[in-house]
DNA sequence: GGGCTGACTGACG
DNA sequence: ACGTCAGCCAGCC
């Protein structure tokens, strides 16, 4: 296992099944860094292609704009494309489709 | 080696 | 519920 941080960052991120989404924070948290949120924004800047990506939202459940771009419409459509329904104001119910690392069992909310 | 920036977050008003 | 402020971490001038 590569000991670099972006590395872990993308191994971690592997592990979110599809038809969820995990906020940067939470990401970070997995990490051992619970205030690494901006770190983990950072990798994904230059994530590698095959890493689900399009599944990191912030912690509100929106897709973060990353100044100019299509890739925030692309990540959209690709999360719709696994399932992921967003509300009405464009942002995704957390609650529902929001993965933790800790717990991966027994949801409540588990989406259709 | 110092300081700025950023795909963030939580707290406040 | 919404806009603003400050804190945190690693990478890049």
């Amino acid at each position: 296992m590569e000991g670099n941080l972006f590395a872990r960052v993308y191994a971690l991120l592997a592990t979110v099944p599809a038809g969820r989404v995990v906020s940067y924070g939470e990401l970070a948290r997995g990490l051992g860094m619970s205030r690494g949120a901006r770190v983990v924004g950072w990798a994904m800047r230059t994530c590698p292609e095959g890493f689900p990506w399009h599944r990191v939202v912030n912690a509100r459940g929106e897709i973060s704009q990353r100044g100019i771009g299509e890739g925030e419409a692309l990540q959209r459509a690709l999360l719709e494309d696994e399932g992921i329904v967003f509300r009405l104001d464009g942002r995704i119910d957390m609650q529902t489709y929001g993965w933790r690392f800790d717990v991966r069992a027994t949801p409540e909310t588990e989406p259709s």
